[in-house]
DNA sequence: GCAAAAGTGTTAGTCCTACACCCATGA
DNA sequence: TCATGGGTGTAGGACTAACACTTTTGC
């Protein structure tokens, strides 16, 4: 790691774990460096704050830099601030993290003038990240696993239209572990959030599944005490 | 709010919910400001972040400061980021909480020069705080509110010995409503990591009662999957 | 003996888990 | 007609919630 720019003091960024699915596979956002430190490696996208922005804004507007997707539920998670986290000086960063529903068609864009390109990358074989950020994927992948069982933050993930199975297939793949097909479809259904469409699913060569919709307004009303972070934004 | 110290750019801090039980009361500390801004309003204990100094540690420095107590698990909540949360500049904090046994022997010391003197606040009845130290408050209570339930934190609230009608009201304290002390009994041993002591309760004019205590290596051994924050620090 | 808190079980309802077969569709 | 996933019910065990009386102790 060669490095001629000079030293700093203290700054404030902010890291952005934007999980998405795709192909089965839960994926996230992940940038290649083209400046030192860390030349080549994979990072999150982070920014620095800035002096007129608050922490929150920061997360939103790299988002929208990488996606083209505005008003994304943001959810800070950890904060961390060892003194060497980052060769250059200190810089203390808050990680957020989004789920978005991926759109194939949209093209990413780099984030900034350090980074080479954008791209999505499994979860499953991540490889090792710049920095701390190994270490930030993990506490925030493992905050999201928690609140997966407590909080309707799927359907994020998901089309606006899904079938059952692919919900499923979605949870085990980010709780890593097989889920029992009627138990999982009973629960589901019972918590009342879940729209059932008339339309079903096409084009496929098999009997052709119910599609179902995920009900904000539905789930507001059954839940108004403990707000979701999807409740949260309406 | 007077104020004639000059205006500073962006700096970090860190502040503290130090929870304590006396009394049968859920407490908090608190100190009150001698200087402007917010000159005599009852503010979180906190504490500008050093250049070569990590977050935890300064969470940790403010306690022993103001408490004398070392190594306390204290755990990071959320970081407050709004860009005119402090009148004089952008300052972003990052809120820890620790729970701890009061001493009520050992006399509180101020915790800096900003501070006349640092107390005990029941948190029923806390004021308006400088700040946005009241948000920052109603946060970090409602986090340990819901980890209550899950994991073992309330043992760093009592003393070492402790009989379980001592911990049920702490509990419910800490719940704010009432609990079936069946259930609560059979409950809280059924977890397994309470010692029962052949000591029992002293200088009590009624039945004396079973003294237990809180057996770290049980329960990290029972629970070694999810540690909790207690467990983490041995 | 009285006041005050300690201590103790059962029942009904709910939730969770495990488990296997027939159905509808397109190729 | 076959391959593929879609869709469905039940029974046993675990957990939760509601509920009231007797025991021990110090004064």
């Amino acid at each position: 790691m060669e490095d001629n720019t000079p030293p700093f003091n203290s700054i404030f960024s902010i890291d952005c774990l934007v999980f998405g699915y795709e192909a089965g596979e839960l994926k996230i956002l992940l940038i290649e460096r083209s400046e030192d430190p860390f030349k080549d490696w994979y990072a999150l996208p982070g920014y620095i704050v800035q002096q007129e922005e608050s922490l929150d804004h920061a997360a939103e507007r790299t988002i929208f830099e990488l996606t083209g997707l505005r008003d994304l539920p943001m959810k800070q998670f950890h904060t961390f601030g060892d003194v060497d986290r980052h060769p250059k000086g200190r810089v203390i960063t808050v990680g957020y993290y989004a789920l978005i529903r991926i759109n194939a068609q949209k093209e990413l864009r780099s984030i900034s003038s350090m980074a080479r390109k954008a791209l999505w990358h499994p979860v499953k074989t991540l490889p090792k990240l710049a920095f701390d950020h190994s270490d930030i994927f993990h506490t925030g992948f493992a905050k999201i696993r928690r609140r997966l069982t407590h909080q309707p933050i799927a359907f994020d993930l998901l089309p606006e239209k899904f079938t059952l199975t692919q919900l499923q297939g979605l949870y085990e793949a980010i709780l890593d572990k097989k889920l029992d097909k009627r138990n999982f479809r009973k629960k589901m259904l019972s918590y009342g959030y879940l729209k059932e469409l008339v339309e079903k699913q096409r084009g496929v060569s098999y009997r052709a599944a119910k599609l179902y919709k995920f009900d904000r307004r539905k789930y507001a009303k059954i839940f108004q005490n403990e707000m979701g972070p999807s409740a949260a934004q309406q």
